[in-house]
DNA sequence: CTGTTAGCGCTTTCAA
DNA sequence: TTGAAAGCGCTAACAG
């Protein structure tokens, strides 16, 4: 029996109580009601608050969001949009910057693109059509002349819409941003790894047309520069930034690179396929090849040997992001710069012996 | 200058183009711009239209969600609910989620609860204030009496609003649901540690209050029971379902039961950390101890010996479940089964012959 | 402190 | 096929 009443309340139509019934019940206008219920200021009387309060909770009330938006002219929706939410790297730069909503009331719109720039800018315009107060874009680096022009016009047209806008590390587009140096990581893996005396070294990069890829990348060639050791061209293989993006690039380069003491992973989900191609190879890490990665995510902990690689503070990445759109608007572009820190474990080592030459 | 009156443009106030203008500069009326922008029917006249949508794009004109929302009594918002984004558990059902969310043309609220169960209801709650149509429980499972009752009424009050709900795993409320089968799972793994000739079988297992947690072990406990295997009360240590939880409860579990040859962890993550204790400790995986995990996480093959573990298809499931909510009410709940399934891999092996006794 | 009322931007009858 | 007008649920002057 109780089956099939509760059966029946959910194909019933629906009768939502609104302010005017909570009003009508308290007895009260509807601005006394709406003043109690949804107002900041405490400027009601403290009988006909208790009135409207419980009148509310008896009828089980809940604002029309919506209805709200439109009054007021102004939502409680932040957009986020990222590459991938599987992707680790992005899940705690949104767990980061969802905190940071949370603490403001806001609830956030989350979208993945999959590196489709299409979908980028599709999503980008959602968020204007609902609304949302800002917009975070993390997923992005696409570098292609005409996208960076589109995307610039849609945040345009976000801002004017009155919603603010930003982005983790560059876009290509002017917009308030925090800003990873990744050209100083790759710096940093390259030294770290000439500091420990390897001199064939190789990089496992990505796809070419990210910004991210590219900075880090020239840090490392700079450092290798300086130091005045060659980096091959065809120490350079190019992986998609996956696991199995890493091991396929690593069987490649040591099929033309055999001698290489030391290999550089753009991230560190590549450097994990680097280790697994380095395995089934039999060759040890770090005794005869180290590896070093980049991001620092969990997955460097669960290699062993540990990656070595350079840490990003992530969460606090998305957090301060998010802080930074959730300001008001200041005259000028605001940039954080974010530097990240190597940390080295189990996977680099001392550059074996030369053999000959 | 080009900086300067970009700089300008971000602090102007905002005059946004709304469907008005657009009617105007088309010189139709307010009805006819709605119809051709955003009515589903194309009863407007060849040149009327092509005028309204001229005008549209060139004012940029962007709809305004709220307003619609208001005027339809209905928005395309879904919500969803989980535990922690950064959990690749969830982050994988999210991922299923968002996928059918997109191409039903919805945006996706997504939120964490931590396993607050505050939390929880909070954002029900809010999904109900932002009238969307549906949400979706995945992060849940607390089991307090009181709880579910309080979860039950959210549920029923969002319903009444309109709004489809269902959950991922048993939630202790009656709703919609794609549940897992983790008893089975359970059971499943037990097995094959007994297939392999296993007799001193332990379970790290996790937070007693989790649904998942209990069946899992209720599985593991019915397979060993039917085996005639004994699992006494010490060889099941609770963890708090994270890497650095297995580690902990594996080396007290070691102190107690020290001629343990094998380990059920209740899901990969605390597997991950029985393999860091057992390698700290010096013991062999698997040749003197086995170790099974549950999920079939990227982890899984991140370690070495890669995981053996139970898979579920969380993008699926998440898949299922959303799917499952936007479809409209219907008379009796529905409920969909799934089922894990065994990959064997590298971290469980033959039982160690038994010394003595 | 409380109530009246005019919108917010859009959809949707209802007529023409 | 097109337009006029009445709301959708709520907020925010404005008046009392």
């Amino acid at each position: 029996m109780s089956t099939l009443r509760s059966s029946n309340s959910r194909t019933r139509p629906h009768t939502p109580v609104t302010l005017a019934h909570v009003a009508a019940r308290a007895q009260v206008s509807l601005a006394t009601a709406s003043r109690v219920l949804n107002g900041s200021e405490r400027t009601v009387g403290e009988e006909l608050r208790e009135r409207v309060m419980s009148a509310a909770h008896e009828l089980r009330y809940a604002s029309h969001g919506p209805a709200q938006a439109l009054a007021r002219a102004s939502t409680s929706i932040v957009g986020l949009i990222v590459h991938d939410v599987r992707d680790p790297y992005f899940a705690a730069i949104a767990a980061g910057a969802m905190r940071v909503a949370r603490e403001d009331n806001l609830m956030v719109m989350l979208a993945s693109t999959f590196r489709d720039p299409e979908l980028e800018l599709d999503y980008l315009e959602r968020l204007r059509v609902q609304r949302a107060r800002a917009a975070l874009l993390a997923g992005s680096g696409n570098t292609s002349r005409t996208f960076t022009q589109r995307l610039g016009d849609s945040a345009r047209a976000f801002e004017e819409g009155g919603g603010r806008i930003a982005c983790v590390s560059a876009h290509g587009v002017s917009m308030d941003a925090v800003l990873l140096d990744n050209k100083q990581g790759g710096r940093d893996a390259a030294q770290h790894l000439l500091d420990l005396g390897h001199r064939d070294i190789a990089v496992i990069s990505g796809p070419a047309q990210l910004l991210t890829v590219r900075h880090r990348l020239e840090g490392a060639t700079d450092a290798l520069a300086d130091a005045g050791v060659p980096l091959p061209e065809n120490a350079i293989v190019p992986g998609d930034f996956s696991r199995e993006g890493g091991r396929l690039a690593t069987l490649q380069l040591l099929e033309h690179a055999p001698k290489t003491t030391a290999i550089f992973a753009l991230n560190d989900l590549m450097a994990r396929g680097v280790l697994m191609a380095l395995e089934s190879l039999g060759r040890k890490v770090p005794e005869e090849i180290s590896v070093i990665g980049f991001d620092d995510l969990p997955v460097a902990e669960d290699t062993s040997p540990r990656l070595s690689t350079i840490r990003l503070p992530l969460e606090e990445i998305g957090a301060r992001a998010m802080r930074m759109v959730l300001e008001p608007a200041s005259e000028k572009r605001r940039t954080e710069r974010i530097v990240g820190e190597v940390v080295p474990r189990e996977s680099t080592g001392p550059a074996p012996k030369r053999r000959g030459r």
